[in-house]
RNA sequence: GUCCCCGUAGUCCAAUCGGCAGAGACACCCGGCUUAAACCCGGCACAGUGUGGGUUCAAAUCCCACCGGGGACACCA
């Protein structure tokens, strides 16, 4: 059982209470049920929410970080999170992040870790670069800053060598992680198939590769466009008359926003560039463009246009008045509505493919192309390598040395880890350039490799690293000799249920997945999904929106649990709903559950029978309460239902109050037995309530390692139930028979009914359904 | 714009396979306890499941459309 561990700003919200009361209730209750559970803990320590206060604060990120981990953890203590505090982490802390070097050197010797010069996400206001994954809708995902592309050497991992695989084995988690999860996972690598198409330009040796979807479209390309950002559209426009043209739009283009140029409805721009492509199938001309509809990044940056049957380019071709020929058959004629038709006609004005459909037609069209050496099938992805370098200190130094001779070279394994330097006379401020790089001692360094001058790798890995693989971690976190001793991690993980806000959706989730998956390759672990089961609880709102400062309605779990007490908090959150909803802190009544826990509390003090106390000489019709509520119990935490789970121990206090007061009393035996259920199942939400009432009843602690109660099945059957006798669905009668009574029987039963055989005086029966022993349907004509 | 999820008492939420709409709680109201109140104990009451169709012996549950709320993606060729 595993919760996200915690980044230590400041103390525990609200959102953390729900979350480590929901990740406590599973593991208590695994525990109870005899399971050895590990429930750890540990904290993702670097980042920039440190790195920001120390430069404000002028004091050591390290020291502002475990001051508030050591806030934050006796908040946990306190709130009793059934945490195993042996095995706590700080990915901080030196004796972590020496593995995640020590990954990183891994996947270097495996080509998996690769130094590129190109475009990048750039922030604006952090200073640094940002994974694909980090921009949403064009600003910072932390900061929401403008983001803009600047060129850079940056490390990358491989993670797109890995994009089949993430997307297949998403098959294992099918229903055991949140559909909505793998959707966007799904929806995030992107995949798609197609064929790339080469095309001659007029004056241009190389042929250019485009990638499209729909190359049984290829009659129909009546243009060709470039992304104006590409290094082609600059190629192609050098030297034509529209070079000055160029020039300037490519001006326009990179002063636009990403803000401006995800807003939709924005008209088409473009500039002929003056030269132009050849159609490889038809060898017509058709005109070069160079646009920013086009993405540089996506496919090859350049597109056939077809604008019979792609809106984007329809809409291009309108604006531009350039000629759309259809090629795909259908009612609507896209040049007169405006309207790009995409529905499955049979082709035509296409030579060999007319008549075909579009499935008979792009294999078709492969082959051809496939004949004639100008294309072939391919595969796309959206997703991109995952960019791992930042430019600040707060991170984990990339264990690379640059030598003017040798080129990167990897720190040797035995120098790691390579230590951060101190920040004494840092300049820790966002400038652009890693503040490592101004520690000259630190930089400055002999080549391992030649003895030679050269200089560190001044960037520190993106925090997700340090994520990507904690979990592992745990199964053996103090080992010094190596990352983890597979047999231990084999012996515990994959994690069975993992626990966690639903932002982490893409990003964390997604690089943990590649990460098991690289292990898994490095034999290092012998399955392939980090998370068996993904539970993502919902968010904590005040007034209808979520908590935050700026907002100024954020609730502090110090507080709250000063007011109501840890288990009425702990109650309030599992109670307030299902866990993967969102709860309002004002639709919450923790006053409420403190009543409950009173209730609950009170029957202990009432029983007057001995432990041990024979339960089988007690009440029955308490018994059979009780076992019910056993049992529901394990399905609805089983189900992760704990709403339920809460509302059936209530049920279970009510029926006991009940039964001391105006029943069988509270010397029955089976009073003591409904009393110590109601301690055990209330402990998983309750440890301390539940341990008082634990002593009350005599016993000795703790009730957190007492055992479930094991359900007699023979006190889960009734002796009787309700059936409903229906007359064309409405209900005329109810009769109370044996739980196992035939069909037949029970037909019998019903026409045999007085009300029944009055009613149906007059009337002609066409059919009788039988559901025994619940419900008898009559017919009639 | 496309896709996904959700609409049940005043409120939060339950309801194995389609089979008596109500488990639990909040709030309200009424009794009992109390000099009185709080606490506590007990009880009453409150919806026919967003709307309109369809399938079925039977629909909160399955299908279609619409309305309302929430979310994801958004020039991905």
């Amino acid at each position: 059982m595993c919760d996200m561990f915690p980044y230590p700003s400041g103390d525990l919200h609200m959102g953390h209470a729900e979350a480590y009361a929901i990740g406590d209730v599973i593991a208590r209750y695994w525990v109870l049920k005899g399971f050895n559970v590990l429930h750890p803990i540990g904290w993702d320590a670097f980042g920039l929410p440190a790195e920001n206060a120390a430069i404000k604060n002028n004091v050591d990120p390290g020291t502002w970080t475990y001051a508030n981990i050591e806030q934050q953890k006796a908040s946990m203590r306190n709130y009793a999170c059934s945490f195993d505090w042996d095995r706590v982490l700080y990915t901080c802390d030196p004796t972590y992040y020496r593995w995640n070097q020590w990954f990183f050197l891994e996947m270097f010797k495996r080509g998996l870790a690769y130094r590129k010069y190109s475009a990048v996400n750039w922030c604006t206001q952090c200073q640094t670069v940002l994974a694909n994954e980090q921009v949403v809708a064009g600003l910072c995902e932390r900061c929401d800053s403008q983001v803009t592309k600047k060129k850079l050497a940056q490390w990358y991992l491989r993670i797109t060598d890995y994009a089949d695989r993430l997307l297949e084995d998403m098959d294992q988690l099918e229903g055991k992680w949140p559909e909505k999860v793998l959707l966007m996972q799904r929806n995030w690598i992107g995949r798609s198939q197609g064929a790339h198409v080469q095309f001659v330009i007029e004056g241009r040796e190389e042929p250019v590769s485009v990638y499209t979807t729909r190359p049984d479209t290829l009659f129909g390309a009546t243009f060709f466009v470039v992304a104006a950002d590409s290094d082609l559209a600059a190629e192609l426009a050098s030297g034509t008359p529209a070079e000055a043209e160029f020039n300037a739009y490519l001006d326009k283009v990179k002063a636009s926003s990403e803000m401006d140029r995800l807003e939709s409805g924005r008209e088409k721009t473009g500039v002929f560039l003056e030269r132009y492509a050849i159609n490889p199938v038809n060898g017509e001309k058709i005109p070069v463009y160079a646009a920013d509809y086009v993405l540089a990044d996506y496919g090859t940056g350049a597109i056939m246009a077809v604008p019979a049957h792609d809106q984007r380019d329809l809409d291009f071709a309108r604006a531009f008045k350039l000629p759309v020929t259809v090629v795909v058959d259908s009612d609507e004629d896209p040049r007169e509505t405006g309207i790009a038709t995409t529905d499955n006609g049979v082709l035509v004005n296409s030579g060999p493919l007319d008549g075909l459909t579009k499935a008979e037609a792009i294999p078709r069209m492969i082959e051809v192309l496939e004949e004639r050496g100008t294309g072939s099938a391919a595969t796309n992805y959206r997703l991109r390598d995952w960019l791992i370098s930042r430019q600040r200190y707060w991170g984990t130094p990339i264990p690379i040395i640059h030598c003017e001779k040798c080129g990167e070279v990897a720190v040797p394994e035995d120098q790691l880890p390579v230590e951060l330097p101190s920040t004494e006379g840092l300049d820790l401020s966002p400038k652009g350039v890693s503040p490592l790089a101004t520690a000259h001692d630190w930089v400055n360094v002999a080549c391992s490799n030649c003895g030679g001058p050269a200089l560190r790798d001044t960037d520190t890995m993106d925090t997700f690293v340090d994520s990507s693989w904690y979990f592992l971690r745990y199964a053996d976190s103090q080992n010094s000799e190596a990352a983890f001793d597979p047999k231990k991690v084999a012996e515990w993980l994959p994690v069975d249920q993992y626990v966690g806000g639903v932002t982490h959706a893409i990003l964390h989730l997604l690089y943990a997945r590649f990460w098991v998956k690289v292990a898994h390759d490095m034999g290092l672990v012998d399955f392939v999904e980090p998370f068996t089961r993904l539970l993502n609880q919902g968010m904590v709102l005040k007034d209808g929106s979520a908590m935050s400062k700026s907002r100024g309605n954020l609730v502090r779990l110090t507080e709250e649990l000063e007011i109501n007490g840890v288990d009425a908090i702990r109650l309030s959150m599992v109670f307030a709903g299902p866990p993967e909803d969102d709860i309002d802190w004002a639709e919450v009544s923790p006053s409420g559950s403190k009543k409950f826990l009173a209730r609950a509390w009170r029957l202990a003090g009432d029983v007057t029978s001995e432990v041990g106390a024979d339960p089988t000489q007690g009440d029955q019709q308490l018994r059979k309460a009780t076992h019910k509520a056993i049992r529901d119990g394990e399905l609805n935490v089983e189900s992760l239902r704990f709403n339920v789970l809460v509302a059936r121990v209530m049920e279970l206090v009510n029926a006991t109050r009940k039964a001391i007061d105006t029943g069988c009393g509270p010397a029955d035996p089976a009073v003591r037995e409904a009393v110590e259920t109601v301690a055990i199942m209330l402990s998983v939400v309750c440890p301390y309530t539940a341990e008082e009432m634990w002593m009350l009843l005599g016993h000795e602690p703790t009730v957190a390692r007492a055992a479930w109660p094991t359900v007699d099945p023979s006190l889960l059957v009734e002796d009787s139930v309700t059936c409903v006798v229906q007359i064309a669905g409405k209900i005329r009668d109810k009769l109370q028979v044996s739980p196992d009574i035939s069909q037949a029987e029970l037909e019998a039963l019903a026409m045999a009914s007085t009300e029944i055989i009055d009613a149906l005086t007059g009337q002609e029966i066409r059919m009788v359904v039988v559901r025994a022993p619940k419900l008898v349907n009559i017919v009639l004509k």
